[in-house]
DNA sequence: ACCTGAACACCGTTCAAGT
DNA sequence: ACCTGAACACCGTTCAAGT
C-alpha cells in the first residue's frame, strides 16, 4: 500500500555514476562536490551521508578507472599475461578517463586503492623467477611508469587542448609532440631490467 | 635625498622565499596565495604582479625543489654521474621539501618545469652506448619512477605522521612500512635494463 | 536510510586605484 | 615598479533538523 513515489533515492554507485559523468564534462579540476551534487539534484551535504570526504568518493572513482570488480585481472585460472600486456592494458584503462592518471595516482599515493594491475604485474614478476620481493619490487617499478607516464601525457593533451581553443601555452617550452611509440619503448626498457634482474638467458 | 624608508617592495625571488616557508610549515594543501601574502605583509593581489597565477608560482618553487641554478648539474666539464647517482640525488631533493614530489610532478606535467636531472641522464644513457632517442626514453623513464616513488613514499609519510597523532587512519589498508632500500632495488632493475637495451656486456 | 537548509571558514583571480 | 581594497564566483565540511 506505500503508494508515493518514493523520490528517487540515491546509493553509493549513484554518487560514483554522477562524479564519472562529472569528471568526462569537466574533468578533475571541475569535479566539485557541488557539481556531483547538482547532477544527482541533490544538496551538497547529501553526499557526505554516502562518503566521508571527498578524497574517499576520489578512491571510489579511482577504483571504477582501474576496474574494480570486472574481468580486467584474470585471477589464476587463467594464462598469465605478461607485464607489458598488464601495463598497457593499465595505461589503456587511465586514458579512457579524463585526468585518470592524476586521480589514480593521489588515490594509491593516499593508500586508498589497491590495483589488480598491481597483483598481476607481481605474478609475472615471479614467473620470471624473481623472488616475492624482488616480484613486488618489480611491480612498483612498473605501475610507477605507467601513472607517471601517462599522467604526464593527459596534462600535456589537455594543455593541447587548451592552447588549440586559447593561443596562450607560451608558458610550455614546447614539445607536445613526443611519440606514442616511446610509451612502450620505455616500458620495454624496464621489463628487460627485470629479466636481467632474474637473470633469465 | 630619497629618504623614506621605501617600506620594503617584495621582488619575485622574495614571494618564492615566503612560498618555501609556508610549504615548509603547512606542506601543500596549506599553501595558498593568501598564506604567502600573510607571510610577507602583503594583500594577495599584490602576488598577481610577480606572477600570472598560482602554477605559475609553483613552478617557481618546483625550480627551487630541484634546484634552479646552483652546483648540481655537473654540466659537461665535470665527470660524468651515473644515472644511479643521478637519481638519488634527485630523490634527495624532492624528500628534503614537504610534498616535494607531488609539487614536482605537476609542474612537471604542464610543462612549466625542466629538470636538470633530465639533462644529466640523458647523457648517462649515451655514454652507456643508447642513441639519443633512446636516451630520452631511459631519461624519462627514470624521472618517473623516481618522482612516482618519491610521491607515494611522502604521501605515507605525511599520512602516518597524521595517524600517529590522529589515530583514525582506519581507511588506508596498512602496509606504511616498505624497505627503504626499495627504491635502490627499483632503480637498479631499471638501470639494468637501459644497459641491457643499450647492449653493453 | 537518506536528504534539506544554512552556515563556517576558506579558496584563486580580477580590477580600479593608489604611491 | 609594486601594492591596496574590495569584490566575484567559487570551494570542502559540519550539523541540526526533517521524512
Amino acid at each position: 500500500m506505500n503508494a508515493a513515489p518514493a523520490p528517487a533515492r540515491n546509493d553509493k554507485s549513484a554518487v560514483v555514476d554522477a562524479a564519472m559523468r562529472v569528471l568526462s564534462e569537466n574533468g578533475l579540476p571541475g569535479l566539485s562536490m557541488r557539481r556531483i551534487a547538482d547532477e544527482l539534484d541533490v544538496q551538497v551535504s547529501a553526499l557526505y551521508w554516502h562518503f566521508p570526504n571527498k578524497q574517499a568518493l576520489l578512491a571510489a572513482v579511482s577504483d571504477r578507472i582501474v576496474g574494480d570488480a570486472d574481468a580486467t585481472s584474470g585471477s589464476e585460472g587463467i594464462a598469465a599475461a605478461d607485464a607489458e600486456v598488464v601495463a598497457a592494458r593499465l595505461r589503456d584503462r587511465l586514458l579512457a578517463h579524463r585526468d585518470g592518471a592524476e586521480i589514480v595516482s593521489s588515490s594509491l599515493a593516499l593508500g586508498l586503492l589497491s590495483l589488480p594491475a598491481h597483483v598481476d604485474l607481481a605474478r609475472a614478476g615471479r614467473e620470471l623467477g624473481l623472488d616475492d620481493a624482488a616480484a613486488e619490487t618489480a611491480a612498483d617499478t612498473v605501475v610507477h611508469y605507467v601513472i607517471g607516464y601517462t599522467f604526464h601525457e593527459q596534462q600535456r593533451l589537455y594543455a593541447a587542448v587548451v592552447g588549440a581553443a586559447d593561443a596562450s601555452v607560451d608558458l610550455a617550452p614546447g614539445q607536445v609532440d613526443e611519440r606514442g611509440g616511446s610509451f612502450d619503448a620505455g616500458l620495454r626498457m624496464i621489463v628487460a631490467g627485470i629479466r636481467a634482474t632474474a637473470g633469465v638467458s
